[in-house]
RNA sequence: GGCCCCGUCGUCUAGCGGCCUAGGACUCUGGCUUCUCAAGCCAGCUACGCGGGUUCGAAUCCCGUCGGGGCUACCA
C-alpha cells in the first residue's frame, strides 16, 4: 500500500432515505477516512434522474449531519473536485465516453430493450449464462446508418474483452471474474444520459478516491469499474482498493425492511435515538474492536477502526441491542445534554411550551427519569404530571384509588402533609413512613401506590417523594382532596 | 439456471492449530434489591450447519455437501 493520502467516499444514491444498511457503510466510510487522518468525501449518485430526488438528497445530507458524519468534501462544503452531484457532471462523462467510443473500448448499441430480453429469456432456457451477446460489437457503417434510419438512438457500451479480471478485496481477498460472466455494460443511455457504471469509476478516479468501501451488492460490479479505468488509462497503481462491506440484514431472513429496521433516520429521531447510540450499534454490525468492548465512543471508533476488523459475514439488525446501547447513552448523559435533547420531546408532546420556568422545572425532574427510560420519546409520558393544566387520574388506575382501604391511606396522608412545614422529599418520606407504615402498619408498596396514583396520576411514575416534592405543596394536597371524592 | 460472496449461542460477536469442558454483550428465565417503573447485582438456558480429510491435536487448514445472500437492467 502506498503512503499516498487516504481518501474514502460515501456515495449513495438517494432514491429513497437512507436506511441502516447506506448509514453503516457511511459510518465505516467516515470512521476509516477519521482513523488514517485521510478524507472523508461524501458524493450524490444521482444519475438515475427517475428515482433520485432532490427531497431524498437533501434528507440524506440532514442525515450525515444529524449524525455527526462530517465530510471533508462534498455538497454544501465543496472541495477541489466538485461539484459532488453526478447530475451536475454530465460533460464530464460525456467527454470519457466519447474518448471509450474514439478508442473503441466502447460501441454503439443498437439493440431495443426487447430484442435484449428476448435474448436474455433464450439464454436462461439454455442454462447460459445471460447477458448482451455482443450483437452490435463490430457493427459496419451500413448497418449503423440502417439502425438510424429506422429512427433508432443507440446506447454505448463497453466492449469487455476476453479474460479475467482479479482485484484483492480487502475483506474478501482475492476475488477473481471471467469475462465470459461480465457481459459487455452500458455505460450510456440511449438518451445520452451517463449511466453509474461510467460515472462512479470516472470519480472516484477524478476526484482521487483511494479507498472503495461500499456494500456488498457491489462486489459483482468491480471488474466493470476497473475495466473503466483501463480505459481511462489509469496506471495500476492509481486503482482505489476495495473492500465490499457485509450486508445488514433484517430479523428474519433477507433484505431490511420497513418492519425490521429499513426505515428512515427520521424515524430514530423521532422515537428518541441519540446519534452517538445509532452509530455505536450500526459499529459493531460487520465490525468489533477485538476484544470485549461494546460502549465505543465516536472519538474511539475513529481510534479504533480498521478494516481488517471488518467481517466478511453478513449481520442481522436487532432493535433490542440499539434500545439497550441507546438507554446506557442516555444514562451517561450529563443533566444539561439530557436536557438538551429531551425537552424538544416535551414541547412537540404538548407537555411543555418551553417557558423558563418549566424549563427550570424539567431540568429538576430529569434525573429523576434519566434511568428509567430508553428512548427519549418516553419522558413526556413520565413527566406529564408535573405540568398538566386540567390533573385526571389515568382511568386504568382510578379503581385502584377509590376503594376504603385506598381512601383511608389517602384521607391520613392528607392529614400528614397537611401539618408538614418542610416541603422536600425527606421530610415527605419521613412522615409518610411514620404515619402510613409503622402507624398504620401498611405495607410500604400499598400505601405508596395510593399516594402515587393520587399525585402523578398512573401507577407508573418517577420516585414517589422526589415527584411530590417538585410538584408542590398545593397541588399534592389538591390532587389527594380530588382523589378522595372519587 | 449461471457467476460471486458468506456460514460460532435466538441476535451481535471473541476465537486466527493446543490457553475452548468455546469467552463477552443483547434478548429470555429465575433470584436479590426495592415506593411503582427502571437501573443495579447474582445465577441459568442456548452455538462451532453437515460429512470427509490433514495433524499427536481443528471452531480454527483442505475438499465436498447443505443452507443463506448478492449479481445476472438503458437501477445502484
Amino acid at each position: 500500500m502506498s503512503a499516498k493520502k487516504v481518501k474514502v467516499r460515501f456515495a449513495p444514491s438517494p432514491t429513497g432515505d437512507l436506511h441502516v444498511g447506506n448509514i453503516r457503510t457511511a459510518l465505516f466510510d467516515w470512521a476509516y477516512a477519521r482513523h488514517t487522518g485521510g478524507t472523508f468525501l461524501f458524493r450524490i449518485e444521482d444519475t438515475d434522474t427517475t428515482r433520485v430526488t432532490d427531497e431524498y438528497i437533501q434528507a440524506a445530507i440532514d442525515t450525515l449531519k444529524w449524525l455527526g458524519l462530517q465530510w471533508d468534501e462534498g455538497p454544501e462544503v465543496g472541495g477541489p473536485n466538485g461539484p459532488y452531484l453526478q447530475s451536475q457532471r454530465l460533460d464530464i462523462y460525456a467527454e470519457w465516453a466519447q474518448k471509450f467510443l474514439d478508442q473503441k473500448d466502447a460501441y454503439h448499441c443498437y439493440c431495443s430493450p426487447e430484442e435484449l430480453e428476448a435474448v436474455r429469456e433464450e439464454q436462461r432456457k439454455a442454462n447460459v449464462a445471460p447477458g448482451y451477446n455482443g450483437h452490435c460489437r463490430e457493427l459496419t457503417a451500413d448497418q449503423i446508418a440502417a439502425f438510424k434510419a429506422q429512427g433508432r438512438e443507440g446506447v454505448v457500451r463497453m466492449r469487455m474483452p476476453d479474460g479475467t479480471t482479479t482485484f484483492v478485496d480487502e475483506i474478501r481477498g482475492e476475488v477473481t471474474f471471467d469475462h465470459k460472466f461480465v457481459p459487455d455494460f452500458v455505460l450510456v443511455r440511449a438518451d445520452g444520459s451517463p449511466l453509474y457504471t461510467l460515472a462512479v469509476a470516472v470519480d472516484d478516479i477524478l476526484m482521487g478516491v483511494t479507498h472503495v468501501l461500499r456494500g456488498e451488492d457491489l462486489l459483482s460490479s468491480t471488474p466493470r469499474q476497473i475495466r473503466v479505468y483501463q480505459a481511462m488509462g489509469v496506471p495500476l497503481a492509481d486503482y482505489p482498493a476495495f473492500a465490499h462491506l457485509p450486508f445488514v440484514m433484517g430479523q428474519d431472513n433477507a433484505k431490511l425492511s420497513k418492519r425490521n429496521g429499513e426505515v428512515s433516520i427520521a424515524w430514530y429521531r423521532e422515537q428518541g435515538y441519540l446519534p452517538e447510540a445509532i452509530c455505536n450499534y450500526l459499529a459493531l454490525l460487520g465490525w468489533s474492536p477485538g476484544d470485549d468492548r461494546e460502549n465505543i465512543s465516536m472519538k474511539e471508533l475513529t481510534e479504533l477502526f480498521t478494516v481488517e476488523k471488518v467481517h466478511s459475514s453478513p449481520a442481522r439488525f436487532d432493535m433490542k441491542k440499539l434500545e439497550a446501547i441507546n438507554g446506557d447513552k442516555i444514562r451517561a448523559l450529563s443533566v444539561e445534554d439530557f436536557a438538551h435533547w429531551t425537552i424538544p420531546f416535551l414541547k412537540k408532546s404538548g407537555v411543555i411550551q418551553g417557558t423558563d420556568a418549566e424549563i427550570a422545572l424539567v431540568k429538576q425532574a430529569l434525573p429523576l427519569i434519566q434511568e428509567r427510560i430508553v428512548k427519549l420519546d418516553e419522558a413526556p409520558q413520565l413527566l406529564k404530571f408535573l405540568f398538566v393544566k386540567e390533573f385526571a387520574i389515568d382511568s386504568d388506575a382510578v379503581s385502584k384509588v377509590n376503594d376504603e382501604s385506598a381512601q383511608s391511606i389517602l384521607k391520613r396522608a392528607q392529614s400528614e402533609l397537611e401539618q408538614l412545614s418542610t416541603w422536600n422529599h425527606e421530610s415527605i418520606e419521613a412522615a409518610l413512613r411514620t404515619s402510613l407504615i409503622e402507624e398504620m402498619g401498611l405495607k410500604p408498596r400499598i400505601a405508596f401506590t395510593a399516594l402515587r396514583i393520587a399525585t402523578t396520576g398512573s401507577t407508573i411514575s418517577p420516585p414517589l417523594f422526589e415527584s411530590m416534592e417538585l410538584l408542590g405543596k398545593q397541588a399534592c394536597l389538591s390532587r389527594i382532596s380530588l382523589a378522595l371524592s372519587l
